[in-house]
RNA sequence: GUGGGUGUAGCUCAGGAGGUAGAGCACUUGGUUGUGGCCCAAGUGGUCGCGUGUUCAAGUCACGUCACCCACCCCA
């Protein structure tokens, strides 16, 4: 019989990987809610419409990294490739709008994109996700990056850069798109790559984050969002700006952070570590201040990111090598029982260990003990049994002495 | 979707120009050591990813196939 094996791009989390993913979520509980932030949590699967009306019907994501199907009764459904649109339409749904003026949710688990796997990217991958709706203020876009800053560093985290940007808003960036598509008009069109060639006409900014050369070589010279904000774009930029700085966030310009989510407006930004290979955007996200309404709710401003926890866990040292308290070793079969007596003892003193299932000579079961890194070593055997004995033995020391089974927590150096 | 790389013991990998499978670590047992760590000895363990072909003979060559990895692309 030959084994069934897991589907590509989906993987299973096992110990001690696995601990990353529970610190992780454990931590933005802890850091989110000193924010004021609520945990939400949102189907992994929606109809396909809020996907495509809300990412963007031209978006590499919708048009070809969805993993789409119809359900027993022929209706499209697709496992949520991001979170913020699933996020948004229970926001909706839950008329969230009306209980108070502002709302602030994160949420995390796996997302699922159709893409070739490599490093630090699976089809099912997973995702810390942080969301704030209701104010158009440029205090709250500070607020959230320096929140989203403040947990990667309480994750260990260093080494990565902030980059910021502001894509302008519906006012200011058709007349931007206008000017770029002029300049790249007077480019000689052999210079850009095929899909930017077709991007010239449906969605010119994706040109700017393009990596082949001859792109990025127009890029350079194009016009920057920048220099062609609305008053009201560059003075919320200048404010988002401001704050970061009084809050001693480092960040560098980046007018090429384009994101691939028709739904960003203004402030747009990426954290990016150079240590993890092709896939360096750990976390990224933006201003969506037209998204609720696109859904068919009421004008109502957002902002929020995503951090990639796979990403994040190729960048962190955990856990730490610890090992358990105690190893209760049994040598003879007739203690077992007793061994297991005296564990559920020690275990409800909240010490933490083992006790062998089976019966071994003191050579093998301090070999183990050794092997499991325990503090101590307990060794029961047929003698210890009699007496009402056991022999507590300090791994590290090996000092060892025999003490009375009924006071065995006192054993271990702790009182109480 | 497009490239490139890799698939041999539980793990990391050797196997020069085809001749009936190797090492280190791990594991088991024993010796030594004050009952563990170091050292020594023995032992368990492999349809060489899968299939077809060439050949007297294929881990080794050819073709195909599958899986994994890295990169493009895309994004977290």
């Amino acid at each position: 019989m030959h084994q069934i094996s897991k589907i590509k791009g989906f993987t299973d989390l096992i110990w001690p990987e696995v601990s990353k993913y529970t610190y992780m979520e454990d931590t933005a509980r802890a850091v989110f809610s000193a924010y004021g932030y609520r945990e939400i949590r949102v189907p992994v699967l929606e109809k396909t419409e809020l996907f495509a009306r809300s990412i963007g019907e031209e978006t590499d994501i919708v048009q070809k990294e969805m993993f789409t199907f119809p359900d027993r009764k022929g209706r499209l459904l697709t496992l949520r490739p991001e979170a913020t649109a699933g996020v948004a339409r229970a926001y909706l749904d839950n008329t969230m709008y009306s209980r108070e003026q502002t709302t602030k949710v994160f949420t995390f688990g796996p997302m699922f994109r159709y893409e070739r796997p490599q490093k630090g990217r699976q089809r099912q991958f997973h995702q810390v996700n942080a969301e704030l709706f209701g104010t158009h203020s440029p205090q709250a876009d500070a607020e959230l990056i320096a929140m989203l800053w403040r947990y990667l560093h309480q994750l260990g985290l260093t080494n990565l850069e902030l980059h910021l940007n502001s894509l302008g808003c519906p006012q200011c960036r058709p007349e931007f798109s206008r000017r770029l598509q002029e300049f790249l008009a007077t480019q000689p069109t052999q210079d850009l790559c095929p899909d930017c060639q077709r991007r010239q006409h449906t969605n010119p900014l994706r040109i700017l984050d393009c990596k082949v050369p001859g792109c990025q070589k127009s890029a350079e010279q194009a016009p920057k969002i920048g220099d062609h904000l609305c008053a009201q774009c560059q003075v919320h930029f200048d404010s988002v700006q401001k704050v970061l700085q009084a809050c001693s966030i480092p960040y560098v310009l980046n007018s090429r952070l384009v994101r691939g989510l028709d739904y960003y407006q203004r402030t747009t930004f990426e954290v990016i570590s150079r240590d993890i290979g092709a896939q360096s955007a750990v976390a990224g996200g933006g201003r969506y201040d037209g998204l609720v309404q696109q859904l068919g709710g009421p004008a109502c401003p957002g902002i929020g990111f995503a951090c990639g926890m796979e990403r994040l866990a190729l960048l962190m040292d955990y856990p730490p090598e610890s090992g358990p308290d105690f190893y209760l070793a049994v040598l003879d079969p007739t203690a077992l029982d007793q061994g297991q007596i005296l564990a559920l003892g020690l275990r409800e003193q909240r010490f933490q260990g083992e006790v062998s299932f089976e019966a071994k000579g003191p050579k093998s079961q301090l070999r183990l003990a050794n092997k499991l890194k325990a503090r101590f070593c307990l060794l029961l055997g047929a003698e210890e049994l009699k007496n009402k004995t056991i022999v507590v033995k300090d791994m590290q020391s090996g000092d060892q002495r025999t003490w009375p089974q009924s006071d065995l927590p006192a054993a271990l150096g702790f009182n109480s």
